[in-house]
DNA sequence: CTGAAAGCGCTTACAG
DNA sequence: CTGAAAGCGCTTACAG
């Protein structure tokens, strides 16, 4: 189409995908440009996709975008794509993974990579062969696909440590209804961790909600009286969004906070530095998650923009097996604040 | 590659597409059924969308999904989409609007339609024509394509009457930084309401932060010393994301609501309802929005997934002007609770 | 009802 | 350095 205003299809592919080197005189390279500009020619996506096999957009499959964590994610990933990679996001339910039939449109599309935020067996199990993958927050799944994890154990026993340091000895843990591998991952490292330190943690599995507040609060309500009756003087919740429904919830209630009962969540949302009080949060970094994801795709498949250097094969950093310390942790760190 | 099992090509396309209304026979539906299920076929969706025209996938773009009120704009969507459809969500980073760049990109990949939360000028004027086109929250662009709307009149009135019959006389505005139609509209019909009244509108107009609690609260501590002197015992916010701030940071100055300072939002986010004190709000029912979105979408091309009745022309309800009558209006309504 | 064939708009060896 | 040509995997008139 362009031709007309230049010469060969051939010729305009190469230029407008920047593959002129030593293989297009400059005259022609302008005049492709001229065209390209005067007719505001725009390559057709479908069809380089279709030629070349492989599309341009990576996709973020995440359960529940409402999470602010995600936003801190996504900003993370698109930092790193560049322009080169267009992020697009597919979203299911509050709480619902995606299904064997979503993702199979979603490989349809032929995406440069699939980022996929905390898959249960199911998702794994459908997911067809073909898009490169790279699993997010999804502890225990590292053989199945390059991920990127959060290193939990750190921050938790630093939040341990820290209740233990004021005087708690009983704990209960306000669990994440989705059932996903890191809420798994949160509660076994707190009930091991509580044992090592000598505290009880009072397990109450039900009490569980969706990451919300409203659900948390109803929860929070719920079991306040067993925990209570428990003598559990400091709730762990799974996310902030659940911390703040049992801020509120106790507030209602007449509970001080941290005078009769400590609170504290994961994640350390924008919010929660100023909630009332101010939350005591093992923060996630979310746009470091993302960061590492991207590159972790990008060393799946000479995905780089600019192919910086030919990827030379990182050299094992000891004999015992490489694979494993190659998953990327990103550390998670306690920030200590007024409800705890 | 799946006439392998079966014959003819064509005939697959025809199947797996569910165009057989005789044109298949039976026998050979059975057979390329079959086939799908041990191959475990899926359409290439790039070269179907190519050699269609148009692809399956209708792209959401908006400015900032970590702001809760997406979600459920975005469930209204997809349940209004179903099954043929696919949703796909693209954002900017906060308080951003997409690019010209982005835009290309989106429309390369030959969307069935384009969804568009509050556009700029410059994003219309950048949009190549080819994909269909609906805009949410956008409110003056109804000449420039489909557009889907909140009726804010209603629900600020009965806010500025709730106000008044709480005996408020000069109230405050604290704006959105965001530059879109939505937030100028609030501010215009605040201001003029007020007027209406005989309640004194504070004018501060630099007293505007991005959607975020942390935003807000930095800018009511800026500017409560201004509001304060002049009298004002009401403050409205742009959204439920500004109060938020307000309110804790009017916890933190010791300022009580509601008793000294009204407090209000737009949204009616989950957790007004479990704040403290509770926010009194304009309700914007997003998961309406969403719903009209797509309707608006299927209007504008016969994108009915089983083409219900042959598109009939609506009757138009008065002779004034039919083009505007259509523009659909999502009702708002005032929550009161113990903020105000 | 069925298959052969053209065409969707690109990209990429290939021969010049 | 350049263009003609094949091919990416589908869909859709078209002729049987």
């Amino acid at each position: 189409m362009a031709e007309r205003a230049g010469t060969s299809t051939a010729t305009v592919s190469l230029v407008v995908n920047g593959k002129t080197a030593g293989r297009v005189s400059q005259s022609n390279i302008d005049r492709v440009l001229a065209a390209v500009q005067e007719l505001g020619y725009v390559v057709d996506h479908t069809a380089s996709s279709l030629a070349k096999g492989t599309s341009n957009i990576v996709i973020l499959v995440a359960p529940d975008l409402s999470n602010p964590f995600y936003g801190r994610v996504i900003s993370g990933i698109k930092a790193e794509l560049g322009n080169e990679y267009q992020l697009l996001l597919s979203v299911t339910g509050e709480g619902r993974n995606p299904s064997a039939a979503d993702v199979h449109r979603l490989v349809a599309l032929r995406p440069a990579g699939l980022l996929v935020e905390a898959p249960d067996d199911e998702f794994l199990r459908d997911l067809p062969a073909g898009a490169p993958l790279v699993l997010l927050d999804a502890p225990g799944r590292e053989t199945q696909a390059p991920t990127v994890n959060f290193d939990l154990r750190g921050g938790i026993g630093a939040l341990l440590d820290h209740l233990a340091s004021q005087g708690h000895t009983r704990i209960g843990y306000l669990d994440s209804l989705t059932r996903t591998e890191t809420f798994e991952l949160r509660r076994k490292l707190i009930e091991r961790g509580a044992a090592e330190r000598g505290i009880d943690y009072v397990a109450i599995p039900e009490a569980a909600s969706l990451i919300s507040p409203e659900g948390a609060a109803a929860e929070f309500v719920r079991y306040w009286p067993r925990w209570r009756d428990a003598g559990v003087t400091a709730l762990v919740c799974a996310t902030d969004s659940h911390a703040y429904g049992v801020l509120g919830a106790a507030r209602e209630l007449g509970i001080r906070v941290p005078d009769t009962l400590a609170v504290t969540g994961f994640d350390n949302l924008p919010a929660s530095a100023i909630v009332s009080p101010a939350l005591t949060t093992v923060e996630l970094p979310g746009e470091a998650l993302g960061r590492g994801a991207v590159q972790a795709l990008q060393a799946q498949r000479g995905m780089t923009a600019d192919a910086v250097d030919p990827v030379e094969p990182a050299e094992p950093r000891s004999a015992a097996d490489p694979a494993r310390l190659a998953v990327p942790l990103i550390g998670a760190r306690l920030i200590v604040r007024a409800s705890s």
